[in-house]
DNA sequence: GGTAGCACTCGACACTAAAGAGTGCTAGAA
DNA sequence: TTCTAGCACTCTTTAGTGTCGAGTGCTACC
């Protein structure tokens, strides 16, 4: 690809803004008016053929102005564009709605998920960690009938995950507290994802051959634990932000989309390898990833966790015109932020 | 009201069925080709606009069929319409989807109101129960900081609520362990409801006087209950089927009703009332709800309970225009059966 | 290399006409 | 008295047409 001069950068720059803002395809004329180079319409008309011959721009249909394509926005994106610091107020404003730690982790996320729905004016995100990166703190074996033992699990950080097993035979609850605290100082600051070894280890052990009470428990522990690895979870809010975009009024779009925010599925596997790929900010652009039903949207996402630990993903879903020079702050912003509140209680 | 004839009724009805079937307004030639009764359009229409004036039909335009008001909708309801049995193999889909118990109670209600959405093909809705009518059943205290206290709450009927205080003092797990041991002890079997009242009056006891670890294990417990008991939440699930009706081509309506679909406490509020208003099947038309954005809407829903005590409501959101004499079974049934698959623990 | 001018293309919009569905009313039949 | 046939009328829907304007590509010229 020929390299881009710096009259080509501008050019394709002053494109993508105001399609940003405007939504329109952006004619010569237009550009030329703005004034940010002295040319005219004419000139501007053919270095828009060029940067469209390269891929990055695109016209609708003959008559009508340009719209940048993913190549074109990816390249903008990737060296042309400059984020925007977030004010001082702006920072406040996130602090103050995440810093009033809440009843319960999962409406932490949830109301972090609005936020950036609401701040954003898009889809706010968030996906719920996976228990497997987290560290144990406390199980809790609950009899609820003859044969149902519920079961609670807590992690350090402070995940709680509820699971329900049945027990052949009839167990009290007296039975069930001692295994609750045998369970809890074996495992104690384990990581949940080696706490199945540690287990089946346990059971090879002499403890548990002269001990049947402790063996029962080790089994009970084995399988509550089974239940809860493939656990996960998602937050989406503010969908109907989204038809706020001109781009969705058409009706027939709009179905596709909710289609694919009901399927939640798809999207936990696509945040999921999403986390996996990358330690920062990462923007997956239209038809760059895989779900059919979200070719035509964008996905600004960081990892949070408890300090350094990467635990779960969030960020913002939007239509390929998006403020991205606002959004990416505000996404890699909140991502350190919450990483802070839900690690206090992980460190000690 | 003059009373409807034999042949008004026939009438209503077909205009009825017609319009649920088709959405479209109902001629009298169409009515008269059906061949329920044997008359002429003409006398069809006649019969129509004496309908007309009582208000139970209506005409969109001029030189347009007829479309049925609330009021028309609300009398064939009540005094035309016949419930359809359930085949025996759409009972056995619906238990199949129900009874393998789920993980955890949260996600029973969830698919159940996946499974309303799916096989009414509208919107599913399941209120998560009021905590205040279930029954204690245990709590637990878990030190997740210097400062921090979670608190997990579990019903009989295996209801989970966690939540989240601050302690003044230092405090360690041990001490919390005493602390759970004496109220689970206390309050074994409480209602919910008078649990506050319950360790109130334990305050004034004696023993909170001279044991001080007791009475701290109290204030502890008051302070959780006290986050607890406005806690709501609501499952609503196959918001896109909805789109699927024409009469949600339109995009405004549509992003009417997605927002309303987003505050969730106003619709939470609503199910509440019409919770506390009866006992059996409930039908809310259009503008008999007072919700400015569900006017357009009905909602059909069943109280849910375990055994005889209701806790939460469930139904099916839609148009106005809905298959009742179909989906009003369905949702008695699942409420009844969710009610049998719940109560099983709570019997004990 | 940049610019001005010009002919051309295409979508958006407004307007018109025709088709079709359905009604209300009236006069006559049962 | 009750029903029906017929007719004029109303209103929506759809297709078709003409005009306007934004924007382009090309060419000749500075």
């Amino acid at each position: 690809m020929t390299k881009l001069t710096q009259r080509d950068q501008s050019v394709l720059e002053a494109v993508i803004t105001d399609y940003i803002e405007t939504g329109e395809p952006v004619g010569s004329r237009t550009i030329s008016k703005r004034g940010v180079m002295n040319v005219s319409p004419a000139t501007i008309r053919n270095v828009m053929a060029d940067l469209e011959e390269m891929g990055l721009l695109l016209q609708p249909h003959t008559s009508a102005g340009r719209v940048p394509t993913v190549k074109g926005l990816r390249l903008y994106l990737d060296s042309i564009m400059q984020s925007r610091q977030l004010a001082r107020g702006e920072k406040e404003r996130i602090r103050d709605i995440l810093q009033n730690r809440p009843q319960d982790i999962r409406e932490l996320l949830q109301r972090t998920s609005r936020m950036l729905s609401q701040y954003c004016r898009q889809a706010g995100v968030v996906l719920w960690p996976r228990f497997t990166v987290m560290r144990f703190k406390h199980i809790e074996f609950i009899r609820l009938g003859s044969n149902h033992v519920m079961v609670v699990l807590i992690s350090k950080a402070g995940f709680v995950h509820q699971t329900h097993i049945e027990w052949p035979e009839e167990i009290t609850q007296a039975e069930l507290d001692k295994f609750s605290r045998y369970i809890n100082e074996l495992l104690q600051n384990v990581p949940i994802s080696s706490v199945k070894e540690r287990i089946l280890e346990e059971m090879r052990g002499e403890k548990a051959l002269f001990d049947t009470l402790f063996s029962r428990a080790l089994e009970m522990a084995k399988r509550a634990i089974q239940n809860t690895i493939e656990d996960s979870d998602i937050y989406i809010e503010g969908q109907s932000n989204l038809l706020d975009n001109p781009e969705f009024a058409d009706v027939e779009r709009m179905r596709r989309l909710l289609h694919a925010f009901e399927d939640k599925s798809r999207i936990i596997r696509l945040l999921d390898v999403t986390m996996k790929a990358s330690s920062g900010i990462q923007i997956i652009l239209g038809t760059e990833n895989d779900l059919n039903e979200l070719q035509e949207m964008s996905l600004i996402s960081s990892p949070y966790g408890a300090g350094e630990t990467p635990l779960g993903i969030l960020g913002v879903i939007g239509p390929l015109r998006m403020d991205y020079s606002r959004i990416i702050p505000v996404v890699e912003f909140t991502a350190k932020f919450l990483s802070q509140v839900i690690g206090v209680s992980d460190e000690e």
